[in-house]
DNA sequence: TGAGCGAGTTCGTTCTTCGAACTCACTGAG
DNA sequence: CTCAGTGAGTTCGAAGAACGAACTCGCTCA
């Protein structure tokens, strides 16, 4: 990572790519909120949470709320940047519905409030167009980049 | 990881959430599909590159093309499943100009071909409504499962 | 009085990453 | 023919991160 090229996807996920942190946020947003349920839910080391969810908060993706006063106790929730993140999960979900899990036995099923089976899918905002990869094309405003243009598969 | 939930977020990230691999994706879908060219753009030990190149490629991510006979050179190109995932990438960028660079020095713009440049949204691919986190519900298909139900920020 | 719980912290071991140096198969210049 | 250069890795020792079991601390409830 020494010399990389300046980057918002870089950013990001040097924040949240870590191992466990985007999972942390999977459960979150589903209600599990609670230190021992994250570390149940996750299976992660309870001292690799606790530097994850530190992270998390310091970087305004969680926030830490107060359930009980006497035991302190705190429980960790979405910030709105927190719930903005949410639609990725999603999308690597239907990801890996379709590609690791083809014989159909998903884990789980998400249900949008239309009435059908969540299939998302990633549209431009001013078009409202499906983003399909030749459509677009890339302008680096920082140094660091050549870019070749978009490979095709 | 040892008994968590089984969820295809987690199967996805266990693929590409290492860390390197969509930055690996984000540098083939531009353009630069060689080896050296990726540990320069992306700055990753050589070592961890050729680890992250072969699991792509075995998961069907990547594809490895000859570029060249004598000496044998290789290239690595994103597969069908590989471009799928691209959109993910411009999820995470788009988060990380908002909230990384709230100053508006964003790396890099895209532009779609629609003229405009590209803010990606996540809708429902049935009635085409944005996602939103509270218009959804979970169903768990596979056993490990107690969902409290989406969480309010 | 003492078991139990939630939320961490501690600690020794194991697994990864790092980065510099090295290899191998060539190519093209002198 | 020789020799510097290049692309694509491999090797290796040191440093750092993850693992998981055990422990702590504050408090509640029987």
């Amino acid at each position: 990572m020494k010399d990389a090229r300046p980057c918002s996807i870089a950013d990001t996920l040097a924040l949240v790519g870590e191992k466990y942190s985007l999972l942390v946020l999977r459960e979150v947003s589903l209600g599990a909120t609670r230190f021992d349920q994250l570390v149940r839910n996750i299976g992660a080391p309870r001292d690799v949470l606790t530097a994850r969810l530190k992270r998390l908060v310091d970087a305004g993706v969680l926030k830490k709320v107060e359930y009980s006063d006497r035991p302190k106790r705190y429980e960790y929730r979405p910030t709105e940047a927190g719930l903005e993140l949410v639609p990725v999960l999603w999308t690597l979900m239907a990801w890996g519905d379709r590609h690791l899990h083809a014989d159909g036995d998903r884990p789980m099923v998400i249900e949008h409030i239309c009435g059908h089976e969540l299939v998302p899918q990633v549209v431009c905002a001013e078009c409202g167009n499906e983003v399909q990869h030749g459509d677009l094309s890339a302008h680096p405003q920082a140094p660091g980049w050549t870019v070749t243009g978009p490979a095709a598969a």
